[in-house]
DNA sequence: CACTCACTGGGCACTATGCCCACCAAAAAC
DNA sequence: GTTTTTGGTGGGCATAGTGCCCAGTGAGTG
């Protein structure tokens, strides 16, 4: 576990310009081929690199409305709930924490007011006690990885 | 803007096998290979494709433990807050909100004990009043795209 | 009816891929 | 201090995919 220079310059690399292939990138990185290939493999047999799924933006399927619901739940209901939340699919991830509430998922919504159908979608389900929700205005930092993957390979 | 089936086709068969290519996708959904360029050429260019970079796993970058900060920001500190968070690579992301909190933001951090560490750096910052921290202990929904897709493709 | 649009099926040159190999240097094991 | 791994290099190979072109067709629209 762990990750060198070299490894974090492919991952920058691959983030930022996708479409490349192995090729180009040995020649961007000023390396072998084979080195490249080699080092890809490792990392998604790591499972540094989980895949290259694309990356779906929700708002242009027409859902541009993001909102975090921290969920309580009832004792010893935790399965159903996951097993609920799993099967409604403006529910994006969903997490069990500490802390206030139970658990906190991200959810999608075609509109203010669709997401009002949403949430009664999520918490209308016996095993959740108490839901409240926040509603995302801005986004000024989206998911990254970049930044981590440089300080990794840097503190090594 | 909006979606077909065979867009939602298409996108679920390259998030379960991101490694095929085009000639591949058109054969398993036994449509030309052209319409297939076609296809993916307009959902990169509508944004519903952002693109198709790697998806590192933090945890084997080192940084297994996950938590969710709602931040409490001074009045008119916004800006600074943000520049001061996107300068954190342990943010992963951020967002304001409405609700109780201003802004939440996605950590991650080497050990329960190192998570002690970012949140001193992310709240150690002038504009930020209170800060609540919910650590994650369980995924039961990772991030997923996929169904929200095919919903999108059967009601459009 | 004419027109546009998306899909088809084919062909083309070019390039990347996956998979070999021998060779080399630095680090690790003995 | 010598031997063995390990990881990188640079090259070659057949196969396959890519990007890009075209003419033809069928469905839907004005």
């Amino acid at each position: 576990m762990g990750i060198d220079a070299l490894d974090a310059r492919l991952i920058v690399l691959l983030a930022r310009e996708p479409r490349i292939g192995v090729q180009e990138a040995s020649r961007r990185l000023g390396v072998a081929r084979g080195t490249v290939q080699a080092r890809l493999d490792r990392l998604q047999s790591n499972g540094v690199i989980r895949g290259f799924g694309p990356e779906v933006d929700p708002a242009a399927l027409g859902y541009p409305v993001t909102a975090f619901a921290t969920l309580e739940i009832k004792q010893g209901q935790g399965a159903d709930v996951r097993a609920h939340l799993s099967g409604v699919p403006e529910v994006l991830e969903l997490h069990t924490t500490t802390g206030h509430g139970d658990m906190l998922c991200r959810l999608v919504a075609r509109s203010n007011a669709d997401l009002q159908r949403v949430i009664d979608l999520v918490v209308g389900f016996d095993g959740i006690v108490r839901a409240s929700t926040a509603i995302v205005m801005e986004n000024p930092v989206p998911l990254r990885i970049i930044p981590l993957v440089e300080q990794a390979a840097g503190d090594s």
